[in-house]
DNA sequence: GTCTATAAAGAGATAGAC
DNA sequence: GTCTATCTCTTTATAGAC
């Protein structure tokens, strides 16, 4: 034990976090289906067996891959949240977290990505069904949260010409009425 | 060649509706990987062998079973428009038809699938626009497609509970001022 | 025409050498 | 601790028996 930086715990740390990287890219690129953990592997330029020495199987790596940051507390008006959600769209430079995008493209042909997905949503649902009133704000809230949803998977994963080249604050104008009238308060 | 119904051809077109039949509800149900050509031969209640000797291949199957009918024609104005769009939420009893929901499953993780799903949106969009005034109509009509793209997909395929349990005619009432918003209509 | 048997390929996972 | 080699399983697809 050098009191350097150990290289054993340090070395393993930053591999470990080399293969996820990989790992999240190629599940946000292909799925879980047609991601190996050869592909991963060669990618994070380690050998295979190494992967599943550390995830121990292809479930745990994508469990971890495609872990999702939870959203931002709540407690906002009608006009902050239609704002924040719109914020969100930050189709500039990163975009979404790989983390969430991997999990995105599985959610529909992946158990568990679907499952993660419903509580992902579910917990957005919550969050902003909180800052609307009326009885039926919680399906306002599901509403809001599809309709962005739609908007996140024909952008970012069905990639569809009309919004890739749509510049995202023009997206949001044309989205905000739209939010807006979701929320149920007249048009301000 | 007996002039009654022929046995022969007559049995073969109903075997492989039967076939197909199947296969469009696994393909829904699981998508594309995850079906395969034994669970579709079980579910027909035909032999494996019989599948590829009729459809040549699972890519094949795929692409008959996914088949989706063309969007109806155009020519709107905006509020028949959006009163078009409510109508395909048809919630109701068959939902969206096998066809399509097999196709919606798998156009995140399957190429072909996505490219099916690009031209059918693509066309959507196309229809759309030519009912929008304005410059940026393509752009609104690539917004109300993904819009009912998020509905669809929370409702059919990741079935959140808050639109499955709601009625039809409550997400249609919801939904009607925000895809006006997006036709650049004044709310009238 | 229909099915049995099998080929061929690819995957995740594991045991043990170094 | 890391990798070589392999095991085992499942799949699509095919060839040939009946």
């Amino acid at each position: 034990m050098s009191d350097r930086l150990p290289p054993r715990a340090e070395r393993r740390r930053r591999t470990e976090e080399r293969i996820l990287g990989a790992a999240r890219a190629l599940f946000a690129e292909l799925g879980f289906e047609r991601t190996t953990i050869r592909a991963v592997a060669r990618a994070a330029e380690v050998d295979p067996a190494l992967v599943m020495q550390y995830f121990g199987s292809k479930q745990e790596l994508f469990r971890l891959a495609a872990r999702v940051a939870p959203p931002p507390a709540a407690g906002l008006d009608a006009d902050e949240l239609v704002g924040h959600l719109l914020g969100t769209l930050d189709t500039k430079i990163g975009a979404l977290s790989q983390g969430s995008l991997a999990m995105m493209r599985s959610m529909l042909t992946h158990p568990e990505a679907a499952a993660a997905a419903r509580e992902v949503l579910g917990r957005q649902i919550d969050s902003l069904a909180a800052s609307i009133p009326g009885d039926d704000a919680r399906l306002r809230a599901a509403l809001m949260t599809v309709v962005m949803l739609g908007v996140t998977v024909g952008h970012q994963l069905l990639e569809l010409e009309e919004l890739r080249t749509a510049p995202q604050e023009e997206i949001a104008r044309l989205l905000r009425p739209s939010l807006r009238a979701l929320t149920g308060q007249e048009v301000s």
